[in-house]
DNA sequence: AGTGAGGGGACGCAATCGCGGCATTTCAGT
DNA sequence: ACTGAAATGCCGCGATTGCGTCCCCTCACT
Protein backbone atom coordinates (compact mmCIF):
# COMPACT_ATOMS: atom_id res chain seq x y z
CA UNK A 1 0.00 0.00 0.00
CA UNK A 2 1.08 3.63 -1.06
CA UNK A 3 2.08 5.62 1.90
CA UNK A 4 1.18 9.07 2.16
CA UNK A 5 2.91 11.70 3.44
CA UNK A 6 2.35 15.18 4.40
CA UNK A 7 4.65 18.11 4.18
CA UNK A 8 3.72 21.66 5.73
CA UNK A 9 6.34 24.13 5.12
CA UNK A 10 6.06 27.96 4.67
CA UNK A 11 9.21 27.77 2.50
CA UNK A 12 7.90 27.09 -1.06
CA UNK A 13 11.69 25.20 -2.02
CA UNK A 14 11.78 22.83 0.63
CA UNK A 15 7.94 21.86 0.13
CA UNK A 16 8.74 21.19 -3.83
CA UNK A 17 12.37 19.45 -3.19
CA UNK A 18 11.62 17.51 -0.48
CA UNK A 19 8.37 16.35 -1.96
CA UNK A 20 10.62 15.34 -5.04
CA UNK A 21 12.87 13.33 -3.08
CA UNK A 22 9.47 11.46 -1.10
CA UNK A 23 8.14 10.85 -4.28
CA UNK A 24 11.11 9.29 -5.73
CA UNK A 25 10.59 7.00 -3.11
CA UNK A 26 7.50 5.64 -3.77
CA UNK A 27 5.57 7.80 -0.96
CA UNK A 28 2.73 9.81 -2.37
CA UNK A 29 2.85 13.47 -0.76
CA UNK A 30 0.44 16.23 -0.13
CA UNK A 31 1.99 19.86 0.98
CA UNK A 32 1.10 22.41 2.70
CA UNK A 33 2.29 26.07 3.10
CA UNK A 34 0.85 26.60 6.88
CA UNK A 35 -0.55 25.23 10.14
CA UNK A 36 -4.04 26.06 9.45
CA UNK A 37 -4.19 24.66 5.80
CA UNK A 38 -2.60 21.51 7.07
CA UNK A 39 -4.64 21.02 9.75
CA UNK A 40 -7.96 20.93 7.69
CA UNK A 41 -6.52 19.16 4.93
CA UNK A 42 -5.01 16.00 7.20
CA UNK A 43 -8.48 16.52 9.02
CA UNK A 44 -10.17 16.29 6.41
CA UNK A 45 -8.34 13.02 4.47
CA UNK A 46 -5.43 11.54 6.99
CA UNK A 47 -1.95 10.51 5.96
CA UNK A 48 0.66 7.96 7.59
CA UNK A 49 3.19 10.49 8.92
CA UNK A 50 3.58 14.54 8.69
CA UNK A 51 6.76 16.83 8.58
CA UNK A 52 6.09 19.87 10.13
CA UNK A 53 8.16 22.87 10.17
CA UNK A 54 8.04 24.39 13.43
CA UNK A 55 7.91 28.38 12.59
CA UNK A 56 4.96 29.00 10.27
CA UNK A 57 1.99 31.46 9.53
CA UNK A 58 -1.05 31.06 10.89
CA UNK A 59 -0.53 28.08 12.92
CA UNK A 60 2.81 27.13 13.55
CA UNK A 61 3.95 23.48 13.74
CA UNK A 62 3.51 22.63 18.18
CA UNK A 63 0.03 23.97 17.42
CA UNK A 64 -0.55 22.01 15.16
CA UNK A 65 0.62 18.91 16.48
CA UNK A 66 -1.36 19.33 19.45
CA UNK A 67 -4.44 19.80 17.70
CA UNK A 68 -3.60 17.05 15.40
CA UNK A 69 -2.94 14.73 18.67
CA UNK A 70 -6.36 15.00 20.10
CA UNK A 71 -7.64 12.54 17.57
CA UNK A 72 -4.91 10.72 15.85
CA UNK A 73 -1.49 9.34 16.93
CA UNK A 74 -0.23 10.26 13.95
CA UNK A 75 3.50 9.91 13.61
CA UNK A 76 5.11 13.21 13.40
CA UNK A 77 8.90 14.34 12.30
CA UNK A 78 9.61 18.26 13.05
CA UNK A 79 12.22 20.61 11.00
CA UNK A 80 13.93 23.12 12.90
CA UNK A 81 15.45 25.85 10.92
CA UNK A 82 17.56 26.81 14.59
CA UNK A 83 19.72 25.04 16.10
CA UNK A 84 18.07 25.57 19.07
CA UNK A 85 18.02 23.56 21.64
CA UNK A 86 14.28 24.34 23.61
CA UNK A 87 12.20 24.17 20.68
CA UNK A 88 13.64 20.54 19.51
CA UNK A 89 12.98 19.54 23.27
CA UNK A 90 9.61 20.83 23.65
CA UNK A 91 8.42 19.68 20.33
CA UNK A 92 9.13 16.23 21.47
CA UNK A 93 7.60 16.70 25.30
CA UNK A 94 4.87 17.81 23.07
CA UNK A 95 4.82 14.39 21.57
CA UNK A 96 6.57 14.81 18.60
CA UNK A 97 8.24 11.56 17.67
CA UNK A 98 11.53 12.63 15.68
CA UNK A 99 13.13 15.65 14.93
CA UNK A 100 15.66 17.00 12.14
CA UNK A 101 17.40 20.45 11.92
CA UNK A 102 17.94 22.32 8.59
CA UNK A 103 20.11 21.99 6.82
CA UNK A 104 19.58 18.00 6.09
CA UNK A 105 20.31 15.77 4.00
CA UNK A 106 17.52 13.95 2.45
CA UNK A 107 19.10 10.76 2.96
CA UNK A 108 18.93 11.00 6.34
CA UNK A 109 15.21 12.15 6.00
CA UNK A 110 14.40 8.97 4.30
CA UNK A 111 15.58 6.98 6.89
CA UNK A 112 14.15 8.84 9.70
CA UNK A 113 10.71 8.38 7.49
CA UNK A 114 11.18 4.51 7.23
CA UNK A 115 11.83 4.10 11.02
CA UNK A 116 8.88 6.27 12.34
CA UNK A 117 6.49 4.22 9.99
CA UNK A 118 7.97 0.56 11.02
CA UNK A 119 7.28 1.42 14.23
CA UNK A 120 3.80 3.28 13.61
CA UNK A 121 2.62 -0.18 11.95
CA UNK A 122 3.09 -1.95 14.99
CA UNK A 123 1.01 0.09 16.59
CA UNK A 124 -1.06 0.83 14.09
CA UNK A 125 -4.17 2.77 15.39
CA UNK A 126 -7.63 1.54 14.67
CA UNK A 127 -8.58 5.05 15.47
CA UNK A 128 -7.28 6.25 12.38
CA UNK A 129 -9.61 3.96 10.24
CA UNK A 130 -12.38 5.61 12.16
CA UNK A 131 -11.61 8.86 10.76
CA UNK A 132 -12.07 8.19 7.39
CA UNK A 133 -14.44 5.80 7.53
CA UNK A 134 -17.32 5.84 5.35
CA UNK A 135 -20.32 7.49 6.77
CA UNK A 136 -23.89 6.24 5.53
CA UNK A 137 -26.85 7.82 7.38
CA UNK A 138 -30.11 6.65 5.77
CA UNK A 139 -30.03 8.48 1.94
CA UNK A 140 -26.67 10.20 3.31
CA UNK A 141 -23.50 9.17 2.06
CA UNK A 142 -20.35 10.54 2.67
CA UNK A 143 -16.90 9.18 2.21
CA UNK A 144 -14.49 11.38 3.40
CA UNK A 145 -11.28 9.50 1.61
CA UNK A 146 -12.84 10.38 -2.24
CA UNK A 147 -14.28 13.52 -0.21
CA UNK A 148 -17.78 12.45 -2.23
CA UNK A 149 -21.32 12.96 -0.50
CA UNK A 150 -24.31 11.77 -2.27
CA UNK A 151 -28.33 12.53 -1.31
CA UNK A 152 -30.52 9.64 -2.74
CA UNK A 153 -27.67 8.43 -4.70
CA UNK A 154 -27.12 11.83 -6.13
CA UNK A 155 -23.97 13.41 -5.93
CA UNK A 156 -23.84 16.48 -3.87
CA UNK A 157 -20.81 18.22 -4.55
CA UNK A 158 -19.66 19.69 -0.54
CA UNK A 159 -16.41 22.06 0.02
CA UNK A 160 -14.19 21.33 2.53
CA UNK A 161 -15.49 23.18 5.49
CA UNK A 162 -19.20 21.91 4.71
CA UNK A 163 -17.97 18.86 4.34
CA UNK A 164 -16.71 18.27 7.70
CA UNK A 165 -19.55 20.80 9.55
CA UNK A 166 -21.99 17.83 7.87
CA UNK A 167 -19.68 14.80 9.18
CA UNK A 168 -19.82 16.74 12.50
CA UNK A 169 -23.47 16.75 12.58
CA UNK A 170 -24.12 13.34 11.10
CA UNK A 171 -21.52 11.60 12.83
CA UNK A 172 -24.09 11.36 15.68
CA UNK A 173 -27.75 11.60 14.15
CA UNK A 174 -30.16 13.47 16.71
CA UNK A 175 -27.60 14.45 18.90
CA UNK A 176 -27.29 18.47 19.24
CA UNK A 177 -24.59 20.20 18.50
CA UNK A 178 -23.54 23.81 19.32
CA UNK A 179 -21.54 26.16 17.06
CA UNK A 180 -18.59 25.94 18.92
CA UNK A 181 -18.76 22.08 18.80
CA UNK A 182 -19.22 22.22 15.43
CA UNK A 183 -16.48 24.62 14.88
CA UNK A 184 -13.83 22.62 17.12
CA UNK A 185 -15.03 19.96 14.15
CA UNK A 186 -13.95 21.82 11.13
CA UNK A 187 -11.60 24.00 12.86
CA UNK A 188 -9.67 23.30 15.33
CA UNK A 189 -9.78 24.29 18.86
CA UNK A 190 -7.94 27.21 18.81
CA UNK A 191 -9.79 29.26 15.75
CA UNK A 192 -12.45 31.46 16.71
CA UNK A 193 -14.79 32.34 13.43
CA UNK A 194 -17.95 34.12 14.26
CA UNK A 195 -21.15 32.24 14.97
CA UNK A 196 -22.83 33.67 11.85
CA UNK A 197 -20.27 31.88 9.79
CA UNK A 198 -21.34 28.80 11.15
CA UNK A 199 -25.05 29.61 9.87
CA UNK A 200 -23.76 30.58 6.86
CA UNK A 201 -22.22 27.36 6.27
CA UNK A 202 -25.22 25.88 7.43
CA UNK A 203 -27.61 27.95 5.18
CA UNK A 204 -25.05 26.75 2.01
CA UNK A 205 -25.33 22.96 3.23
CA UNK A 206 -29.50 23.04 2.95
CA UNK A 207 -29.24 25.03 -0.27
CA UNK A 208 -27.44 22.63 -2.14
CA UNK A 209 -29.16 19.31 -0.34
CA UNK A 210 -32.82 21.62 -1.40
CA UNK A 211 -31.15 21.86 -4.88
CA UNK A 212 -31.87 18.67 -5.37
CA UNK A 213 -34.19 17.15 -3.16
CA UNK A 214 -37.06 19.70 -2.37
CA UNK A 215 -37.88 18.03 0.79
CA UNK A 216 -34.78 18.60 2.83
CA UNK A 217 -35.07 18.97 6.32
CA UNK A 218 -32.59 16.58 8.17
CA UNK A 219 -30.38 19.80 9.38
CA UNK A 220 -32.44 20.99 12.20
CA UNK A 221 -31.96 24.24 14.14
CA UNK A 222 -32.49 24.07 18.36
CA UNK A 223 -32.84 27.52 19.09
CA UNK A 224 -30.76 28.80 21.64
CA UNK A 225 -28.89 25.59 21.09
CA UNK A 226 -27.65 24.57 17.72
CA UNK A 227 -28.17 22.19 14.99
CA UNK A 228 -29.17 18.83 14.81
CA UNK A 229 -29.18 16.01 12.37
CA UNK A 230 -32.61 14.33 11.89
CA UNK A 231 -32.32 11.15 13.86
CA UNK A 232 -33.98 8.38 11.86
CA UNK B 1 -23.36 35.11 31.59
CA UNK B 2 -21.05 38.48 31.64
CA UNK B 3 -17.45 37.05 31.49
CA UNK B 4 -14.62 39.02 33.72
CA UNK B 5 -10.90 39.69 32.10
CA UNK B 6 -8.34 40.45 34.16
CA UNK B 7 -5.77 43.24 32.34
CA UNK B 8 -2.57 43.29 33.50
CA UNK B 9 0.31 45.35 31.64
CA UNK B 10 2.30 48.57 32.96
CA UNK B 11 1.67 50.15 30.00
CA UNK B 12 -1.01 52.97 30.90
CA UNK B 13 -1.63 53.55 27.11
CA UNK B 14 -2.18 49.30 26.16
CA UNK B 15 -4.65 49.43 29.75
CA UNK B 16 -7.14 51.46 28.29
CA UNK B 17 -7.18 51.00 24.68
CA UNK B 18 -7.39 47.31 25.18
CA UNK B 19 -10.23 47.35 28.20
CA UNK B 20 -11.87 49.42 26.20
CA UNK B 21 -12.11 46.96 22.69
CA UNK B 22 -13.18 44.02 25.45
CA UNK B 23 -15.75 46.18 27.22
CA UNK B 24 -17.09 46.95 23.71
CA UNK B 25 -17.13 43.22 22.91
CA UNK B 26 -19.26 42.53 26.46
CA UNK B 27 -16.79 41.61 28.81
CA UNK B 28 -16.12 43.37 31.89
CA UNK B 29 -12.56 44.15 32.47
CA UNK B 30 -10.89 44.80 35.25
CA UNK B 31 -6.53 46.15 35.41
CA UNK B 32 -4.02 45.89 37.14
CA UNK B 33 -0.26 47.91 36.26
CA UNK B 34 1.80 45.25 37.86
CA UNK B 35 1.99 41.52 39.05
CA UNK B 36 1.53 41.75 42.74
CA UNK B 37 -1.63 44.18 42.85
CA UNK B 38 -2.91 41.60 40.01
CA UNK B 39 -2.28 38.77 42.42
CA UNK B 40 -4.03 40.27 44.97
CA UNK B 41 -7.09 41.41 43.33
CA UNK B 42 -7.28 38.40 41.43
CA UNK B 43 -7.04 35.98 44.29
CA UNK B 44 -10.09 37.91 45.86
CA UNK B 45 -12.35 38.01 43.40
CA UNK B 46 -11.68 35.82 40.83
CA UNK B 47 -12.01 36.63 36.99
CA UNK B 48 -12.59 34.02 33.98
CA UNK B 49 -9.86 34.55 32.07
CA UNK B 50 -6.26 36.72 32.39
CA UNK B 51 -4.51 38.79 30.03
CA UNK B 52 -0.60 39.19 31.04
CA UNK B 53 2.09 41.16 29.57
CA UNK B 54 5.34 39.48 30.34
CA UNK B 55 7.44 42.27 31.16
CA UNK B 56 6.25 44.04 34.39
CA UNK B 57 7.66 45.65 37.43
CA UNK B 58 7.36 43.92 40.93
CA UNK B 59 6.33 40.60 40.06
CA UNK B 60 6.66 39.66 36.25
CA UNK B 61 3.93 38.00 34.23
CA UNK B 62 5.85 34.68 34.11
CA UNK B 63 6.26 35.12 38.15
CA UNK B 64 2.32 35.79 38.53
CA UNK B 65 1.30 32.93 36.16
CA UNK B 66 3.30 30.39 38.56
CA UNK B 67 1.43 31.74 41.75
CA UNK B 68 -2.10 31.50 40.08
CA UNK B 69 -1.52 28.10 38.70
CA UNK B 70 -1.05 27.24 42.11
CA UNK B 71 -4.60 27.62 42.87
CA UNK B 72 -6.92 27.63 39.48
CA UNK B 73 -6.75 26.88 36.12
CA UNK B 74 -7.19 30.33 35.05
CA UNK B 75 -6.93 30.47 31.15
CA UNK B 76 -4.02 32.94 30.67
CA UNK B 77 -2.95 34.55 27.13
CA UNK B 78 0.38 36.27 27.33
CA UNK B 79 1.59 39.31 25.66
CA UNK B 80 5.22 39.49 24.19
CA UNK B 81 6.71 42.96 23.24
CA UNK B 82 9.51 41.26 21.49
CA UNK B 83 9.43 38.47 19.54
CA UNK B 84 11.60 36.43 21.65
CA UNK B 85 10.96 33.24 21.25
CA UNK B 86 12.61 31.92 24.39
CA UNK B 87 9.85 34.30 26.22
CA UNK B 88 6.97 32.19 23.96
CA UNK B 89 8.11 29.22 24.20
CA UNK B 90 8.73 29.25 28.46
CA UNK B 91 5.34 30.69 28.63
CA UNK B 92 3.66 27.31 27.00
CA UNK B 93 5.76 25.51 28.98
CA UNK B 94 4.69 26.78 32.26
CA UNK B 95 1.20 26.73 31.53
CA UNK B 96 -0.04 29.68 29.33
CA UNK B 97 -2.74 29.04 27.01
CA UNK B 98 -1.59 31.18 24.08
CA UNK B 99 0.40 34.30 23.70
CA UNK B 100 0.05 36.99 21.04
CA UNK B 101 3.29 39.61 19.60
CA UNK B 102 2.96 43.02 20.35
CA UNK B 103 1.93 45.12 18.65
CA UNK B 104 -0.94 43.07 18.07
CA UNK B 105 -4.96 43.44 16.25
CA UNK B 106 -7.68 43.80 18.59
CA UNK B 107 -9.42 41.47 16.26
CA UNK B 108 -6.96 39.12 16.87
CA UNK B 109 -7.07 39.57 20.72
CA UNK B 110 -10.77 38.73 20.64
CA UNK B 111 -10.03 35.93 18.44
CA UNK B 112 -8.10 34.61 21.10
CA UNK B 113 -10.75 35.25 23.85
CA UNK B 114 -13.16 33.52 22.78
CA UNK B 115 -11.18 30.21 21.33
CA UNK B 116 -10.08 30.09 24.81
CA UNK B 117 -12.99 30.81 27.24
CA UNK B 118 -14.87 28.37 24.61
CA UNK B 119 -12.35 25.25 25.69
CA UNK B 120 -12.38 26.20 29.00
CA UNK B 121 -16.28 26.03 29.43
CA UNK B 122 -16.32 22.72 27.75
CA UNK B 123 -13.70 21.57 30.51
CA UNK B 124 -15.27 23.36 33.35
CA UNK B 125 -17.57 21.92 35.50
CA UNK B 126 -17.24 17.79 36.58
CA UNK B 127 -21.24 17.76 36.84
CA UNK B 128 -20.64 17.98 32.93
CA UNK B 129 -21.09 14.48 32.50
CA UNK B 130 -24.23 14.63 34.78
CA UNK B 131 -25.84 16.95 33.09
CA UNK B 132 -25.71 15.00 29.70
CA UNK B 133 -27.23 11.86 31.49
CA UNK B 134 -30.75 10.93 30.31
CA UNK B 135 -33.38 11.15 33.22
CA UNK B 136 -36.25 9.08 32.77
CA UNK B 137 -38.91 8.77 35.23
CA UNK B 138 -41.58 6.58 34.34
CA UNK B 139 -43.50 8.07 31.07
CA UNK B 140 -41.46 10.98 31.25
CA UNK B 141 -38.02 11.03 29.38
CA UNK B 142 -35.30 13.64 29.32
CA UNK B 143 -32.25 13.16 26.97
CA UNK B 144 -29.86 16.36 27.40
CA UNK B 145 -27.78 14.90 24.73
CA UNK B 146 -30.39 15.39 21.85
CA UNK B 147 -32.28 18.06 24.16
CA UNK B 148 -35.10 16.01 23.27
CA UNK B 149 -38.13 15.02 25.74
CA UNK B 150 -41.04 12.63 25.61
CA UNK B 151 -44.05 11.62 27.29
CA UNK B 152 -45.05 8.54 26.97
CA UNK B 153 -43.30 7.85 23.79
CA UNK B 154 -44.56 11.37 22.12
CA UNK B 155 -42.29 13.90 21.31
CA UNK B 156 -42.46 17.56 23.82
CA UNK B 157 -40.47 20.57 22.15
CA UNK B 158 -39.28 22.18 24.70
CA UNK B 159 -37.02 25.57 25.15
CA UNK B 160 -33.76 26.08 26.75
CA UNK B 161 -35.55 27.22 29.91
CA UNK B 162 -38.12 25.02 29.87
CA UNK B 163 -36.24 21.76 29.53
CA UNK B 164 -33.84 23.07 32.62
CA UNK B 165 -36.55 23.83 34.58
CA UNK B 166 -37.95 20.53 34.12
CA UNK B 167 -35.07 18.50 34.87
CA UNK B 168 -34.22 20.49 38.06
CA UNK B 169 -37.61 19.06 38.98
CA UNK B 170 -38.03 15.51 37.61
CA UNK B 171 -34.60 14.76 39.19
CA UNK B 172 -35.50 14.36 43.05
CA UNK B 173 -39.51 13.18 42.32
CA UNK B 174 -41.57 13.97 45.29
CA UNK B 175 -39.12 16.60 46.35
CA UNK B 176 -40.11 20.09 46.67
CA UNK B 177 -38.02 22.80 44.86
CA UNK B 178 -38.44 26.55 45.34
CA UNK B 179 -38.95 29.11 43.16
CA UNK B 180 -35.06 30.12 44.05
CA UNK B 181 -33.61 26.46 43.65
CA UNK B 182 -35.34 26.22 40.60
CA UNK B 183 -34.25 29.54 39.26
CA UNK B 184 -30.71 28.83 40.43
CA UNK B 185 -31.18 25.25 38.41
CA UNK B 186 -32.29 27.27 34.88
CA UNK B 187 -30.17 30.56 35.04
CA UNK B 188 -27.35 29.78 37.59
CA UNK B 189 -26.70 31.58 41.12
CA UNK B 190 -26.16 34.87 40.08
CA UNK B 191 -29.27 35.86 38.12
CA UNK B 192 -32.50 36.45 39.60
CA UNK B 193 -36.03 37.11 37.52
CA UNK B 194 -39.25 37.89 39.26
CA UNK B 195 -40.75 34.73 40.67
CA UNK B 196 -44.04 35.00 38.62
CA UNK B 197 -41.87 34.47 35.94
CA UNK B 198 -40.93 30.68 37.08
CA UNK B 199 -44.75 30.61 37.47
CA UNK B 200 -44.78 31.57 33.70
CA UNK B 201 -42.77 28.47 32.53
CA UNK B 202 -43.98 26.07 34.29
CA UNK B 203 -47.76 27.56 32.79
CA UNK B 204 -45.98 27.12 29.60
CA UNK B 205 -44.54 23.10 30.58
CA UNK B 206 -47.61 22.32 31.85
CA UNK B 207 -49.66 23.65 28.63
CA UNK B 208 -47.33 21.62 26.12
CA UNK B 209 -47.56 18.34 28.18
CA UNK B 210 -51.62 19.54 28.53
CA UNK B 211 -51.85 19.62 25.00
CA UNK B 212 -50.82 15.96 24.32
CA UNK B 213 -52.09 14.30 27.54
CA UNK B 214 -55.19 15.67 28.62
CA UNK B 215 -54.70 13.91 31.95
CA UNK B 216 -51.40 15.24 32.75
CA UNK B 217 -50.89 16.26 36.20
CA UNK B 218 -47.32 15.38 37.14
CA UNK B 219 -46.10 19.11 37.77
CA UNK B 220 -47.76 19.77 41.35
CA UNK B 221 -47.67 23.48 43.14
CA UNK B 222 -47.36 23.51 46.45
CA UNK B 223 -48.94 26.55 47.91
CA UNK B 224 -46.76 29.28 49.32
CA UNK B 225 -43.47 26.52 49.28
CA UNK B 226 -42.74 25.84 45.22
CA UNK B 227 -43.23 22.98 42.80
CA UNK B 228 -42.88 19.36 43.04
CA UNK B 229 -42.65 16.25 40.13
CA UNK B 230 -44.98 13.66 41.20
CA UNK B 231 -43.25 10.37 42.63
CA UNK B 232 -44.08 8.06 40.98
C1' DA C 1 -65.28 35.91 54.25
C1' DG C 2 -60.76 37.89 53.84
C1' DT C 3 -56.15 37.61 52.18
C1' DG C 4 -52.58 36.53 49.47
C1' DA C 5 -50.53 33.11 46.36
C1' DG C 6 -50.89 31.02 41.86
C1' DG C 7 -52.95 30.32 36.90
C1' DG C 8 -53.20 32.07 32.60
C1' DG C 9 -53.71 35.55 28.90
C1' DA C 10 -51.42 39.30 26.75
C1' DC C 11 -47.77 42.38 25.55
C1' DG C 12 -43.24 44.36 24.50
C1' DC C 13 -38.50 43.61 24.49
C1' DA C 14 -34.47 40.88 23.70
C1' DA C 15 -32.11 37.10 21.86
C1' DT C 16 -31.54 34.17 18.09
C1' DC C 17 -31.55 32.82 13.43
C1' DG C 18 -31.73 32.77 8.13
C1' DC C 19 -30.19 34.83 4.32
C1' DG C 20 -28.49 38.11 0.86
C1' DG C 21 -24.59 40.49 -0.14
C1' DC C 22 -19.77 41.94 0.09
C1' DA C 23 -14.66 41.79 0.60
C1' DT C 24 -10.92 38.92 0.97
C1' DT C 25 -8.45 34.78 0.35
C1' DT C 26 -7.43 30.55 -2.07
C1' DC C 27 -6.61 27.87 -5.98
C1' DA C 28 -6.23 26.15 -10.51
C1' DG C 29 -5.38 26.94 -15.27
C1' DT C 30 -3.06 29.72 -18.64
C1' DA D 1 3.32 35.37 -12.37
C1' DC D 2 -1.41 36.57 -13.69
C1' DT D 3 -6.20 36.03 -13.61
C1' DG D 4 -10.78 34.53 -13.01
C1' DA D 5 -13.62 31.50 -10.40
C1' DA D 6 -14.59 29.34 -6.23
C1' DA D 7 -14.56 29.34 -1.35
C1' DT D 8 -14.72 31.54 2.91
C1' DG D 9 -15.67 34.69 6.64
C1' DC D 10 -18.27 38.44 8.11
C1' DC D 11 -21.80 41.95 8.42
C1' DG D 12 -26.36 43.57 8.90
C1' DC D 13 -31.23 43.42 8.14
C1' DG D 14 -35.71 41.44 8.79
C1' DA D 15 -38.25 37.73 10.75
C1' DT D 16 -39.00 34.54 14.20
C1' DT D 17 -38.95 32.83 18.73
C1' DG D 18 -38.45 32.98 23.53
C1' DC D 19 -38.65 35.43 27.78
C1' DG D 20 -39.88 38.40 31.55
C1' DT D 21 -43.38 41.11 33.34
C1' DC D 22 -47.92 42.88 34.20
C1' DC D 23 -52.65 42.25 35.18
C1' DC D 24 -56.83 40.15 36.46
C1' DC D 25 -59.17 36.48 38.12
C1' DT D 26 -59.47 32.23 40.72
C1' DC D 27 -58.47 29.37 44.37
C1' DA D 28 -56.38 27.79 48.66
C1' DC D 29 -55.68 28.54 53.26
C1' DT D 30 -56.74 30.98 57.56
Amino acid sequence: MRRTIALVDDDRNILTSVSMTLEAEGYSVRTYSDGEEAYRGISQKPVDLAILDIKMPRMDGMELLQNLRKTSRLPVIFLTSKDDEIDEVLGLRLGADDYIKKPFSQRLLIERIRALLRRADSLDDPRARKRDAMLVRGDLVLDPERHMCTWKSQGVQLTVTEFLLLRALAQYPGHVKSRDQLMDAAYGEKIYVDDRTIDSHIKRLRRKFRDIDGDFSEIETLYGVGYRYQDN
